[in-house]
DNA sequence: ATTTTTATTGATTGAACGTTCAATTAAGGA
DNA sequence: TCCTTAATTGAACGTTCAATCAATAAAAAT
């Protein structure tokens, strides 16, 4: 059945199959199996394609971020670029990711945990990570000092993170999502409100 | 070599080397050989004492979970039982708890994403948050509504947790951690200086 | 129609791992 | 001293999995 200059097409694919697959299975127990049979194709095509089983994961991951950064630049473009509105955008595009669920979540922290052990997964969440940070960072500062701008992006991070963590841990998700978001902006703007 | 009445020295002889274990190379690479050559015994041992590899781990997150549990009650009772001092008690266990260190953050976000996946880890982790919210819950009861005192114990937690993951997965934990137990003190008590 | 190139397959290989259990060792009792 | 019992060993086994690669199939080129 080949068909000629699908190479992209095939790539998207499995990067969803192996999405799929993490988020069922987790990436502990996805396999290269797993995710070629969700894409309808050998096993041998991964490694074609990829490399190995890290290289698709280290795609799939890189994917999500693309997601999440494309997500915020679209939303914060609707707005002024008030600090508020900023930082509304900012927590607002990491809740709405690719609809906050249980599996979603459950997808990130295997991310997690596997990128302590795998230099290039680290490598991309620290990126991210970075341009989290300084994306609320640079909308505080608009209305206190670095220091403080510093102190609250930081608070504001880990808050984001935290609740992410919980849902993925959590009996109730969905529950942990909704307030979770509520909560974050209601801190997040109580720097700003007040002053 | 076989000594009589040992059989709790042993189990805590392995669940040392399990987490020894867990924190150098994580729970992903961490076998049943790497385990025992550190605990100095033969493979089949921790089948004979935990039933498996599985009942080791458990036994291991139980072990860190008491700890947790017993370092709070411990700084408690050095105090009186007022809202602000019961919250910083409540935090500082949670970042003393261990020397934080980069491998303590490990080990916790590597127990944290095998839970996703076994049961008797699940369990554990929910007894455990379910105790830490209560306790804030209840801490921030004191000053506040009841659904104020439960959005704030939320918001406290993640924070709590936040601040664990980023150190697991920062390139520089330690600075991580001294600022998050400083932030988490100075949002949680944010909500009892105002009043 | 024939050849060449590209795409895909899936059986096979070899390594890693958890578990099992017969064998071994030494302590305690007779 | 001999026997029983508790403690421990580690080789063997079966399973799982990622990676490999020769074989195959279809498109493109001739």
């Amino acid at each position: 059945m080949p068909i000629v200059g699908v190479e992209d097409k095939r790539k998207q694919q499995l990067i969803d199959a192996a999405l799929s697959s993490i988020a069922e299975l987790g990436l502990q127990k996805t396999t290269i199996i797993s995710i070629s049979q969700r894409a309808g194709m050998s096993s041998g095509i991964i490694s074609h394609y990829f490399g190995g089983k890290q290289g698709l994961v280290e795609a799939a991951l890189r994917h999500l971020l693309d997601k999440l950064g494309r997500s915020f630049l679209e939303k914060i473009q609707q707005t002024d670029g008030s600090a508020k509105a900023r930082i509304l955008c900012i927590i607002e595009a990491n809740f709405t990711e690719f609809q906050r669920s249980e599996l979603a979540a459950r997808t990130w922290l295997s991310f997690w945990a596997r990128s302590m052990h795998e230099p290039g997964l680290k490598r991309l969440q620290q990126i991210n990570n970075a341009r989290l940070c300084s994306n609320l960072r640079f909308a505080f500062a608009q209305c206190m000092t670095r220091q403080e701008a510093q102190d609250a992006a930081r608070q504001t991070a880990a808050m984001i993170d935290g609740f992410w963590l919980r849902s993925a841990l959590s009996v109730d998700p969905d529950e942990n999502f909704a307030s979770g978001e509520a909560l974050c902006k209601s801190f997040a703007l109580s720097f700003i409100d007040t002053q």
